[in-house]
DNA sequence: ATGACTGCAAAGACTTTGCATCTTT
DNA sequence: AAAGATGCAAAGTCTTTGCAGTCAT
């Protein structure tokens, strides 16, 4: 038999905050988040939660930042950019995933592929902008 | 003044683990495997030189899998396959990356790109090897 | 009433760091 | 001798987990 799915208020707003937000949250983010119109949520139940939409295909990590786990609401194919400096990550509607990448590496490499990321590093507008201005009163 | 870099055993022999390596070494990796010829090593030695050699462009993070960081000595780019059961990491050579698509990126979002990073998950050989048999037991 | 979900706090895993000591230059 | 590199252990950060209580069905 299998386990059974309940609805609980919590679970249903920590999904929302993900799928509302662009910002690709840490749990630590979702709970702060969440925590004035939430007071007893717990740190426990966002990880824990976060667990189960990763299981259920719900969500999906964008990877660790600067020691944070990030989560992405959106999972259909599409590539990210991440600021080095600040860890802001940020989706790449514009640049395209080539589906046909995943059966090359499958038919090459002799393994089975799930999905695959393509993630750009570097420093984001605000940052660069940050930069400039440290060298000007510099 | 510079601050000076000088030589030292350990911190050679870290570097050198990992460029032999292909198995995309984790600070306890190298720490274990360094251990037998420096008995006097310690954990923080490794994380320190893991960090300093980043900083000098001489190896890269591919990234965290399982819960552990995982660095590779070759740093012209390549993209990588993660088994997500195993949490192998392999090099795949044969898989172009697009050096095209960061001035892409950069000219798009406005976002200075250092490097991008190209990652398959999925199962690998072997691990798809022991779930076949675990299939055909049950 | 059952068992799924949660809060809380403790435990766990990985990484960083301070300080005394040892090494390289 | 000066300052960089290390060992050791403590501290720090993020995440997981056990248990008792709560809530949905």
């Amino acid at each position: 038999m299998e386990r059974a799915i309940r609805y609980s208020k919590k679970r249903e707003a920590i999904l929302n905050a993900i799928r509302c937000s662009k910002a690709h949250p840490s749990a630590e983010w979702i709970y702060h988040t969440l925590k004035p119109e939430h007071p007893d949520l717990s740190l426990g139940t966002v990880y824990r939660n976060l667990l189960f939409f990763q299981q259920q295909g719900m969500i999906q990590s964008v990877g660790v930042v600067n020691g944070q786990e990030r989560f992405d609401g959106e999972t259909n194919p599409h590539s990210h950019f991440v600021c080095s400096k600040c860890g802001a990550v940020m989706d790449l509607d514009q640049i395209p995933m080539d589906a046909n990448l995943s059966k090359q590496v499958e038919e090459l490499y002799g393994v089975q592929v799930q999905r695959h990321e393509l993630t750009f590093y570097g420093t984001c507008k605000k940052c660069m902008q940050n930069k400039f201005e440290e060298a000007i009163l510099s």
